[in-house]
DNA sequence: ATTACATATGAACAATCGTTCATATGTTTG
DNA sequence: CAAACATATGAACGATTGTTCATATGTAAT
C-alpha cells in the first residue's frame, strides 16, 4: 500500500485528451504493476459481498455482544430460523463466524478481529 | 464498541434450549440496546454492497495509483466506458470516489482513507 | 424405536444488479 | 454553428441473490 492519495496526476509531457494523444502509457503500467492478482481481486469483491446485506451485518452485530444460538438470532432479528441458517451458512464460508456445537444447539460467534475492524470503518464513513 | 469478542456465553441460570426454556431474554436485551439503528445498518449493508463488485474494487484499485480519467480507467481495465462510468457513479453515490472536471475530461480519485482502510482490512482476512 | 426439538438444506420465486447498446449531454476546436 | 470527443444515462436483458416453504439431518429424552 503506497502512500501517495488524492494527490493529482504528475503532469508529464502527456496531459489529458485520451484517444487523441494518447492514454497516458507509463500512469497505466504502473497502475497495471502495483494491481493484486485478478483472483485476490474477485475473492476480496466476494468478501465485501457477504457484508453488503444488512440482515447478515444484524448477525455479526448481534454476535458482537456474545455468542449465540440459531433460533436466538433469529428472535431478536424478527426472522425465519430457516432465513438466519441459509445467512451464517454464507458467513461461516467466508470465514467470518465459527461454530461449535452442544447437544442440539449451535452456537455461532465472530471468526477474528477483522470484522470489527471493517464494521467499525465502514461506520466512520457513513458517519462523514 | 465493546472488547468482549469471541467470548463464551456467560452460564447464568437460563442454559442452552431454545422454545424450552425460554429465549435467553437477558441476552436478547442486552443485543438489543447495542445494535445501531435499523437505519445505520441498512446504510452500512448498501456501503458494503459498493465494495461488492470486482469491477468496482478494480477501479478502486486503480485510483490508488493516481487521479485518473473515465477512459484510461476503462483502457486499464479492458471495459467499455459505459460500463465504467456507470459503476463510477455507484461510487460516486457512495462518496468513495470524488472527481473534477478539466475540459472535455473528468478525473476520478479516491474521496477519503476510509477507502484504504477497508480494502486493507479485506485484503488481511482473506490472506488469513 | 419414537417423539420432540434445533438446525440445515434444496427448490422456487421475486427482486436486485452489472453489462451492453443506443443515445444524450457537455466541452473544445475549426 | 458544426464536427469531434469525453462522459453520462436510460432501457433491456441475463445473472445473481435473499427469502419462503417443505423437508432432511442430527441430537436428546422417553
Amino acid at each position: 500500500m503506497e502512500e501517495n492519495l488524492s494527490q493529482q496526476r504528475q503532469t508529464t509531457e502527456e496531459l489529458p485528451s485520451c484517444r487523441q494523444v494518447q492514454v497516458h502509457p507509463s500512469l497505466i503500467e504502473a497502475a497495471e504493476e502495483q494491481m493484486p492478482d485478478e483472483e485476490i481481486l474477485y475473492d476480496l469483491a466476494e468478501l465485501f459481498k457477504v457484508f453488503g446485506d444488512s440482515t447478515r451485518i444484524k448477525i455479526l452485530f448481534v454476535l458482537f455482544q456474545s455468542e449465540m444460538c440459531v433460533c436466538d438470532i433469529a428472535e431478536l432479528l424478527h426472522m425465519t430460523q430457516s432465513a438466519i441458517s441459509h445467512q451464517l451458512r454464507v458467513l461461516k464460508q467466508s470465514q467470518l463466524v465459527k461454530y461449535r456445537r452442544e447437544g442440539k444447539t449451535v452456537f455461532y460467534a465472530l471468526a477474528d478481529n477483522h470484522v470489527k475492524t471493517i464494521l467499525g470503518q465502514g461506520l466512520d464513513h457513513i458517519a462523514e
